[in-house]
DNA sequence: ACTGCCGGGTA
DNA sequence: TACCCGGCAGT
């Protein structure tokens, strides 16, 4: 019967317009369905990110609480990391032994800190979708209400985001590049002092050396543990994985830092990290999906293509650009993208000031625990704004179905 | 009150 | 797969 909602465009329509077809073929479609829904979605902790994502970067959003992961060390009020100081050196020593270990080749480095929450949960629970994220990387940031699988299946999304893909070619930029960024973005609470000693230590198992100037430390490397003789790159790459850099204060705060291209990749870019909101979880960087979450840098952009079949008017979408970390905090809190994505990152216009890019320092509030937080909404006016009620057939698809506007993302 | 959109339902 | 809507969450 009627649904009398005002808001279906039945409804409005027909009132308004008066015009009969219009868009809604099946008259009588509509109504019935419904609402036969359970109550309601268990959502709590799920809401995820979402798309944010970026990829990543979520958008970058943890929907988890941030209880239970936590490096061994946590215990302390402190942030994980600045357990180490200088006086612990010993402790860091196994740390970081583990660390290597766990990470050899180019793995995340540090599940360490703030990382701890969100890495180690990575693997479980969360959400249907989150895996989604992380995985297909593909569908990401659009959640793909459903319709996703379009591109979801895989098949089409490696093939676009390939550009940069991961296997594509450009494998040793890939390595760098893209690794680099990811990982740093998730844990690396990094601080910057004026007076920061440098150190390099070499994690080799049993040697620990401590040495001031970076290319000491990879002689040492490789003369003392990978031996000499080797020549090709990978050589040369593999030194970076057996010492780490360390940022010595006075007090000895020290700062283990990715150890692996500590060199070559100065962070500079990676000024936002992460956001370590407690809600925003962000797509976070699955080991496995590495390679690949790092390519994804721009996905979102094909995503829309996906059904924006409409009639009419495609408009652009609006500047892809950005940078993408953002999600890397799965991250989606972000949110995001990616959160992520919170959603993932965007910009389009006029950026509201988001509360994105906090300092990534922080030990992490705890008292906010906010729970999965659902994402941010975007702000960017959304075709039902910008048309109206009454033109519901000008809006996008995924508009009209309620779903994350593609036309104008946020 | 409205908006954006997730999760889920119907066809 | 296409479409739609309940209902939640953020403004
Ligand atoms: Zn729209």
């Amino acid at each position: 019967m009627g649904k009398g909602d005002f808001k279906t465009r039945r409804g409005a329509r027909e009132g308004a317009d008066g015009s009969a077809a219009a868009a809604g073929v099946g008259a009588g479609p509509g109504g019935g369905g419904g609402r036969g829904c359970a109550s309601r979605p268990p959502r709590a902790a799920p809401s995820r990110p979402s798309r944010a994502c970026a990829v990543g970067a979520a958008p970058f959003l943890g929907g988890v609480p941030p209880a239970h992961a936590k490096c061994t060390c946590a215990r302390d009020a402190h942030a994980p990391h600045t357990c180490l100081t200088g006086a612990a050196a010993a402790d860091m020593d196994e740390m970081v032994a583990a660390m290597v270990l766990t990470s050899l080749s180019c793995s995340p480095v540090l599940q360490s800190p703030p990382a701890g929450d969100s890495a180690s949960r990575a693997p479980c629970d969360p959400w249907k979708e989150s895996g989604d994220v992380s995985d297909s990387g593909s569908s990401t940031t659009s959640g793909h209400w459903s319709g996703g699988s379009s591109d979801a299946s895989g098949a089409g999304g490696s093939p676009k985001h390939s550009s940069e893909a991961p296997g594509s070619p450009p494998r040793d930029d890939g390595f760098d590049t893209d690794c680099d960024p990811l990982l740093l973005a998730e844990p690396a609470p990094r601080k910057r002092k004026n007076s920061l000693r440098v150190l390099y230590k070499c994690l080799w198992p049993g040697c620990g050396k401590v040495l001031r100037s970076i290319v000491g430390i990879k002689r040492h490397v490789r003369t003392q543990h990978l031996g000499d003789g080797a020549d090709s790159e990978q050589r040369k790459r593999e030194e970076d994985f057996y010492y780490t850099e360390m940022q010595v204060k006075e007090e000895a705060a020290v700062e283990p830092t990715a150890s692996p291209t500590s060199p070559s990749a100065p962070a500079g870019l990676q000024g936002k990290l992460e956001v370590p909101l407690p809600e925003a979880p962000l797509p976070e960087v699955p080991g496995s999906a590495l390679s690949q979450s790092a390519p994804s840098s721009f996905w979102h952009i094909q995503a829309d293509h996906a059904y924006q079949a409409l009639p009419s008017i495609q408009i652009p979408v609006s500047p892809h650009i950005f940078t993408s970390i953002s999600w890397a905090t799965a991250t989606s809190t972000l949110p995001s993208l990616s959160p992520v994505r919170s959603r993932s990152l965007s910009f389009s216009e006029p950026q509201p000031a988001t509360p994105l890019l906090k300092s990534h320092l922080i030990v992490t509030s705890p008292p906010r625990v906010s729970l999965g937080a659902r994402k941010v909404r975007g702000e960017a006016k959304k075709c039902r704004k910008v048309y109206g009620i009454e033109h519901r057939d000008q809006w996008c698809t995924a508009c009209r179905w309620k779903k994350a506007c593609q036309r104008f993302l946020d």
